[in-house]
DNA sequence: ATCGAAAACCTTTTT
DNA sequence: GGTTTTCGAT
């Protein structure tokens, strides 16, 4: 069973390479010259598949062999734990023991070590807890009510978007009510002022506080900078087309701009990235930041990684081809010296039931004829309900299978509770999680009550936790004498779980204690729910979880000044915060297996990012599936769906299947997608159809698309130079026309459904949809995207 | 306080 | 269509 903790193996220190010879023999000369630049900030752009890692890796032993660099002067940041945990592993193995005293960690936990070491410096406590997402929306729920906002015109989902908006542009409070320039963003501010405040009451800070907070402390105390400076000489940044502009801010101000007055030189910065792999503009991340880093970083030095060592040519020629419809892109061009491999397969089903029967078909070929073990193989969807459908076939067929992503193991219900009264038991002041469990399980303490309580604390000024001791010593107005016993008997519990930890009870104990005498446990195991067995085993999990956390730590070094305990509830915590994905995923050549072929692997392209797989199928190539609906009418959107893309058809080593389904239920409702507008960016010649759209399909759409496969394909084998053709007569193509405007009553032809009248319609522009009654055809919903093979009557 | 039925959602999600 | 949230009734 995995678990949350997926600690690197401690390597048995080979012997330290370092020698000139070692470190770069087997590098290009790209690779080599990032390697061992010297000097003005770099910046490695590094093409999907084109041995990234391997040159940050490569970099840091370089800097300790050959540059005299202490491994306490290096600083590796990176995005995943699972990218920390993997630089970490990959350096330990060239350098040995030594890579210990350097800092390889996520953006969010080194920030994390930073607060706590300086929490005094900020006038904080280092116990704060961290919020993640969920409790970030609670609290602005609870901000939002108390402040009579309109949840149906403002709902806590927004707000929290918004303000992790201004969060990431390191916009305060008061500056935000001071731009606000809207009813929204008035609204949003307010509640940002707010939830700040609470958020401090509770000894508390959200994911993007960790930032914010840590770029703050570097400002406000420049000694505090500089003495981080003096430090880290050496600063790597991974995924540097992810971060947002408060990272960047951060990896500025740790880097320093200039020479100090005490002397203390701006350190080495290194960052990778590809800025066509990003796709986390919704989150903040924006591409200027590796797009501009020669103007932010005067003197910079570039170096592209072209030559990909992952992928066939063809699957490198689809990639480009696709990519290179990006407007304003820096060109890059993936090659390969390893051959074109096999074509990439196209498929065109009627629906997504057969788009999923083939791909388990196809699957099942390739492991019979001994092409491809299970494990080899990915399956790629745009959206994570797309993932049922292949679950059906492949439960129908025994396919072995794992789902990746999804809800995860720290999202579920009873985990989440469980960690709430740790959290409150480490730090009382933890509103949110406080009134988490106030009720859970229930004891009699109704929203009434809680509100009382709320109330008071309100009038008061003091904490809800304040509040609640209010309410037991009967200090409390208009609460009734029940609740205040459920209140007191509550308050006696925490206090009892709380003295356990402060004795230094293990965490798994700690857990235990809080199972058994909230009296959880036996509520779910006395429910005859099916739901209620599994809870039980994940909290089993979670105790395991727990204990291995402890074993860990006993090997691990005693802390750092301000840095929890390792083994301790305060580092359990953090490290559950921080490290919040449960779900491993199984490598395709993973050790452990040994006659078994493993499992298909399925799961969104998002979390596709930075794996591989010899055997890839990605699924849904519709418009309006992939690229997304709500992407279609934006360019910026849509130029992100293609990156997309190009992060899918990259993921591939071998083997590269397209599919797409004529029609799809979405929403209950069958719907008739167009093929995605990805396909005919690819050249034809690259794709052999298995199967294409059925002649009674036959549209002016269809003819369009053979015309222009024609031009796009020519006779070379590259797609480098039909792509390079493209670029100076620009794809216009149908995309984003609409051909179309319909009205509920509207008579209309189709080639294929014959005559209709419009009983539906939603949605503007490229986005419209239409749903017709074509009589003995049935009731259709369609996209009305250009070239709908449809006229209006 | 708790349950059940309507109703309201419905991209992606490294931390 | 499937899940989660909200409201109204007991």
């Amino acid at each position: 069973m995995s678990t949350l903790f997926d600690l690197p193996a401690e390597k048995p220190a080979a012997a330290p390479a370092g020698r000139h010879a070692d470190l770069l023999a087997d590098l290009n000369p790209a690779q080599r010259e990032a390697v061992t630049h010297a000097g003005v900030p770099l910046l490695v752009v590094a093409g999907a598949g084109s041995g990234k890692t391997r040159v940050l890796t490569r970099r840091i032993a370089w800097l300790l062999a050959q540059r005299g660099a202490q491994p306490g002067e290096i600083m590796a940041i990176t995005f995943t734990n699972k990218a920390a945990a993997e630089m970490r592993e990959r350096v330990a193995s060239l350098v040995g023991r030594r890579a210990n005293a350097m800092w390889v960690s996520t953006f969010h936990s080194m920030c994390v070590r930073l607060l706590r070491r300086e929490a005094k410096t900020l006038g904080m406590s280092s116990n704060f807890s961290i919020y993640d997402s969920d409790d970030t929306k609670r609290l602005i729920t609870l901000v939002a009510r108390d402040l009579d906002v309109d949840p149906k015109r403002y709902p806590a989902r927004t707000l929290a978007v918004h303000i992790s908006n201004l969060k990431n542009e390191l916009v305060d409070p008061e500056s935000a009510k001071e731009k606000a320039a809207n009813d929204l963003e008035r609204r949003v501010a307010e509640v940002y002022v707010e939830y700040q405040r609470r958020l401090s009451l509770a000894n508390a800070m959200d994911f993007d506080d960790l930032i914010m907070r840590t770029v703050e402390l570097l400002q406000v105390f420049p000694d505090v900078a500089e003495h981080y400076r003096r430090r880290f000489r050496h600063v790597l940044v991974d995924e540097y087309q992810d971060t947002n502009h408060a990272q960047y801010t951060l990896v500025r101000e740790l880097v320093g701009t200039h020479r100090s007055e005490s002397g203390v030189e701006p350190a080495e910065l290194c960052v990778v990235g590809d800025a066509d792999q990003s796709i986390y503009a919704f989150r903040g991340a924006t591409i200027r930041n590796i797009e501009e880093f020669e103007r932010d970083f005067p003197n910079a030095r570039t170096i592209l990684l072209e030559q990909n060592y992952r992928s066939t040519q063809t699957i490198l020629s689809a990639a480009n081809a696709v990519i290179s419809r990006n407007p304003n892109r820096r060109d890059k061009r993936l090659w390969t010296d390893s051959g074109d491999g096999e074509k990439i397969g196209g498929y065109v089903a009627d629906n997504e039931h057969d788009e999923a029967a083939f791909v388990a078909g196809e699957i099942d070929a390739l492991a019979d004829r001994g092409e491809a073990k299970y494990s080899d193989v990915a399956v790629f969807y745009r959206t994570n309900n797309q993932s049922r459908v292949f679950e059906e076939i492949f439960i129908r067929l025994g396919l072995p299978y794992r789902v990746v992503g999804g809800v995860r193991f720290y999202e579920r219900r009873e985990v989440r509770d469980m960690l709430a009264y740790l959290r409150v038991i480490a730090n009382p002041e933890d509103t949110v999680s406080l009134r988490r469990v106030l009720n859970v399980p229930k004891r009699g303490i109704g929203d009434r009550a809680e509100a009382v309580v709320a109330t008071h604390a309100e009038r008061e000024r003091i904490s809800f936790n304040a509040a609640l001791r209010e309410a037991v010593e009967g200090k409390v107005p208009l609460l009734n004498p029940r609740s205040a016993k459920a209140i007191t008997g509550f308050v006696e519990l925490l206090d009892g779980l709380r003295e356990l930890a402060d004795e230094g009870a293990e965490v798994a104990d700690v857990l235990e204690a809080v199972l058994e005498r909230t009296g959880y446990r036996a509520e779910l195991e006395e429910s005859d729910d099916p739901q209620d067995a599994s809870r039980v085993e994940n909290l089993t999990e979670l105790v395991t979880v727990a204990r291995e956390f402890t074993e860990a730590a006993a090997e691990q070094p005693p802390a750092e000044d301000g840095l929890p305990e390792p083994g301790s509830l305060p580092a359990f915590l953090e490290r559950v915060s921080l490290v919040a994905d449960a779900d491993s995923i199984p490598s395709p050549d993973g050790e452990d297996e040994e006659e078994d072929s493993g499992v298909v692997t399925l799961m969104t392209v998002h979390t596709a990012k930075g794996l591989e797989y010899p055997v890839v199928f990605c699924t849904g190539w519709e418009d309006g599936v992939f690229p997304h609906l709500r992407a279609l009418g934006e360019p910026a959107e849509l130029a992100e769906e293609r990156r997309l893309a190009y992060v899918a058809i990259t993921r591939a080593r071998e083997r590269l299947y397209l599919s797409r389904a004529i029609t799809r239920s979405a929403w209950g409702q069958p719907m008739t997608n167009p093929a995605s507008r990805f396909f005919d960016e690819i050249p034809a010649d690259l794709i052999d159809w298995r199967r294409e759209e059925p002649e009674s399909y036959g549209s002016p759409r269809t003819a369009t698309t053979w015309g222009s496969r024609r031009s796009f394909g020519g006779d070379s084998a590259q797609a480098g130079v039909a792509a390079r053709g493209m670029r100076s007569t620009p794809f216009k193509g149908w995309q984003n026309t609409v051909a179309l405007k319909l009205d509920v009553g509207d008579r209309v032809s189709h080639d294929k459904y014959g005559l209709g009248t419009v009983v539906e319609a939603q949605g503007e522009g490229a986005r419209a949809t239409a749903t017709i009654d074509f009589g003995a055809a049935g009731k259709v919903k369609l996209m009305l995207i250009g070239s709908v093979p449809m006229v209006k009557l």
